[in-house]
DNA sequence: AAAATGTGATACGTTGACGTATCGCTATGA
DNA sequence: TCATAGCGATACGTCAACGTATCACATTTT
């Protein structure tokens, strides 16, 4: 059997391709970041990376595919904890941490570069709109469940009401010069289910 | 006097030129919306435009007052008729043709690549959240007075009202795969604003 | 009709990134 | 210790776009 092959098999894998992956992913967010989705190039990421551009090649086939592994990576965040609270306080402490996030982030740094390379690559399109399909679950199943309960107004359907709230969200950040403040997060709320939900 | 200079002063300007300026900021906003700003290229617009490239340096300095110029004639557009109707059914009426630009018209294909524009060039950003403000203004207008005159709910804040309304629309167009229906408009007024108002 | 001027085409040298290949060098696992 | 990779650097030819400069032609104004 060839070594390389009997490593890939049983043996450990060098630290060296995981410390390289690592420091050219956090290299290519930050391009994503700065220089966005069209103007990307493996030579700025390997300079920024402080990497030869070979070692690049060496672990990806080419720029779409680091592209969105990169995104993958940016989605490793924690969501708060839901475990206590009315679902009041829980969908408020939602929308505070989204908030959050789209104050100051590596997400929020990407966002744009993401929501431009999503109108370009079907594959990234899908990625990107699953992701969020996912994270978006447990904010929609706590709205339908406080609407069920009657914790909150019956008269509201749970989808339209989530995408009411982040909307609200992500449009200060895409659309105007003032982000959204977690704090504002209550009178969200308020202005959304009514002040006495 | 110089007669081009005189021209400039007081006689009629050519024809041709004004027809040039025309076909080629219409082949740059086809480019934006299928390259996106990134990718966006002076050689690209005049092959599209089948104009010489030279013409293009004859009307614009650079690439980013092309892209200024052409997400400038983006905005040429008409607000539906608000001039008659109850509150709830201008608001309905406003955020239907929101809507329906979002799920296909120039603007919405352009909306990443202006996104990403206004994150990379100061310039482009003041452009794009000062004109956003601009256009939202009768709407939060609209919210304000209905509140104050007790068609709406009075706990809600206008202009939150307002970033949840549109917010919900361009969230759907932007962060995932299911565009907002014109039809919808009137749920989502129901969700935001409780079926009763 | 004549003068003026905008136009498309084309050529130019320059630059920056592509993706490949080949170096010694060094960290690694055996 | 030693063979084995993975590494950074560098050079390579290719290509696409930059922004400039000419040119003959067509359109427009005078």
């Amino acid at each position: 059997m060839a070594t390389a092959l009997k490593r890939a098999v049983d043996a450990r894998p060098d630290p060296r391709v995981a410390r390289s992956r690592q420091v050219i992913l956090s290299a290519a967010l930050a391009e994503l970041g700065e220089i966005g989705y069209g103007g990307f190039t493996i030579e700025s990421v390997a300079a920024r990376a402080g990497v030869g551009k070979s070692t690049i090649y060496r672990h990806w086939p080419d720029r779409l595919s680091l592209i969105a592994d990169a995104f993958a990576k940016l989605h490793e965040s924690e969501a708060p904890d839901l475990s206590y609270g009315t679902p009041r306080d829980k969908l408020e402490r939602i929308l505070a941490h989204v908030a959050a996030v789209l104050i100051d982030s590596p997400f929020s740094t990407c966002l744009p570069a993401m929501i431009d390379a999503a109108e370009r690559d079907p594959a990234l399109r899908d990625f990107h709109h699953g992701f969020q399909a996912e994270v978006r679950k447990p904010t929609v199943a706590l709205i339908a469940s406080a609407i069920a309960s009657g914790d909150f107004p019956t008269d509201r359907d749970p989808e339209l009401t989530a995408y009411a709230l982040l909307g609200a969200i992500f449009f200060r950040r895409l659309m105007t010069n003032a982000r959204f403040a977690p704090e504002e997060a209550g009178a969200l709320v308020n202005t959304v289910l009514g002040s006495e939900a």
